[in-house]
Parts: C-alpha cells; structure tokens; sequence
DNA sequence: AAGAATTGCAACCGCGGGGAA
DNA sequence: TTTCCCCGCGGTTGCAATTCT
C-alpha cells in the first residue's frame, strides 16, 4: 500500500503558522469541533493540510494547553514517568494535564536527559536559558531551578522502585506532601536563581543512611556540621495514576529521630 | 559590535494501529 | 479477509533566539 504524503498537494502551506490561521482554526473548532481533520482546512478556508491543522490545535490553540515553563514537580514526574515507561510521551502526557507530548519530548531532549547525564558524572549542570516567548504572558521568563524536592537528586528516582516494595505503610499522596519537613533542610530556595547546581550537595551512602553535605555549595547555605540523615521509602497510590502503579518517595530522617506514618 | 556557535521549540515526516467499507 | 482511510505517535528537522568569543 502506498501512502501519499501529508501536504504533496501543491498549494498547501507549510511552516509556522500566523496568526490569522490561528485566529480562523480556532474559531471553526470552536464553532463546529474539529470532526474530521483532513476536510477541516477545506471547510474552515486553509491552506493547510488536515494533520498540521491537528498538530497545531494539539499543540498550541487548545484551551485546556498549559504554557510556560514547566515545575519541578512536574519535571519530577516526567523523570519517574519516564524511567517506567522509556519514550511514550503520550502516555506521559496523560499523567501532565495541559501538557502536551510534543512539549515534553522537547523538555526532555533539551533539559531532563542532559541533566541526568550530567548528574551521572557529576558534572554541573548549565545555566536555563530564558524561555523564549510565552503566549499568555509578554514577559519573559527564567527557567525555575530544576532542583527538586531537597536532596533527591534525579539519579535517585532511579531507586524509587528498587527501594523497600515490601513495606505495609502504604500512605497518600497529600500525606507525603505534608510530610515536607522531615526531609534534609534543602529546598528551592537553596540554590541561587541564576543555576541549577544540586550536585554542589553530595550524598554519600553507607547501609541506609544518608550523609549529606554541602561543602560545595554558597556559603550562606552550607550546614554549620555534616548531618546523617537515614534513608527511608514510603509508597503511595494516586489516584491520577490510573494503571496501576504504585509511587515510591525516599525521604530523610534526622539520625536519632523517628516520626509516625500518617494512617490512610 | 559583529559573527559564530549553541540552544530551544514549533512543525514536519513517516509509520503503524484501528475501524469502516 | 482485504483494502483503504484517518488518526495518533515518536523521531527528526529547520530556524529564530540567545549566548559566546
């Protein structure tokens, strides 16, 4: 079976898209749906072919489409969600509401992979550009710092699944969130606005327990001590997550501390 | 200040799945 | 069952913006 391609036929434009073609899809969508795609252009008058008009309502003119850069929250669960399911940024995406695939297949072939690739030979990471443009807002914007929840660096993930399965505390989501305070005192605002640089924290393991310390980093964030903190994964189930799976976080408890798991 | 190099991202391409005829 | 068509997915490309020298 031969298939011709997309846009052979002449006289249909390729390339970015103005605003007026934004302006007159939008508006037909809105106003019809977009049924089929391939008699869409025809019927809306543009000269596009039917699988660029999807891409482009896909990818850009859907309301429901969340711009700008994304959180480290989110970056986290594309990491995880990444290292479960390899290159299905579709399915990705459906855990991401208002990101699109296309989004996230760039996020992670311009920032995720070579962090972790840098995080893995422990090389600094780059400076974020600033983003480009951003269609809600005429401002630009700088990246958020990439350093995630504390100490869990993004290698870590790597042991969410690997960690301590076989544990009955099995608690949610929100618990986990509230829980914020147990891990090491790294957050956000540890690092300067201008870098990413989480791996100026070093983590050296022995049995289960953590020791961090921050030699590397600015001086008015470094510990006053090296402190031990002891390595303990907690599952979750979320409901968001709805194939299955079950979500594993390591969090960090002061050495001669305990703290109870909050009940479901 | 200007040109070169790098980066980020929108858009394109081809393939395969699934459903209708 | 086979053929055709549409849609969605993942890989790749092209180019504008940004950074570097």
């Amino acid at each position: 079976m031969v298939r011709a391609p997309c846009c052979e036929k002449m006289g249909l434009k390729k390339g970015p898209w103005t605003p007026e073609e934004d302006q007159i899809l939008m508006s037909y969508i809105q106003k019809h749906g977009h049924g089929n795609w391939r008699a869409l252009p025809k019927l809306a008058g543009l000269l596009r072919c039917g699988k660029s008009c999807r891409l482009r309502w896909i990818n850009y003119l859907r309301p429901d489409i969340k711009r700008g850069n994304f959180s480290s929250e989110e970056e986290e669960i594309i990491i995880k969600m990444h290292e479960l399911l390899g290159n299905r940024w579709s399915a990705i995406a459906a855990k991401l509401p208002g990101r699109t695939d296309n989004e996230i297949k760039n996020v992670w072939h311009t920032h995720l992979k070579k962090r972790l690739m840098n995080s893995d030979t422990n090389k600094r990471v780059s400076k974020p550009r600033i983003k480009r443009s951003d269609s809600n807002s005429s401002t630009l914007t700088q990246s958020e710092p990439t350093s995630s929840s504390g100490c869990t660096t993004s290698s870590d993930f790597s042991s969410f699944s690997e960690g301590t399965k076989n544990m009955d505390n099995m608690i949610k989501r929100e618990d986990i969130e509230s829980m914020e305070t147990v891990k090491p005192p790294i957050d956000e605002s540890f690092w300067p606005q201008e870098t990413v640089d989480y791996e100026s924290s070093t983590m050296m393991q022995s049995s289960n327990s953590w020791t961090i310390s921050n030699e590397l980093a600015p001086p008015q964030y470094q510990f006053n001590s090296v402190e031990t903190f002891q390595q303990q994964s907690v599952g979750y189930n979320d409901s968001k997550f709805d194939d299955g799976m079950d979500f594993w976080y390591d969090i960090f408890i002061k050495s001669g501390e305990s703290i109870e798991l909050p009940e479901f």
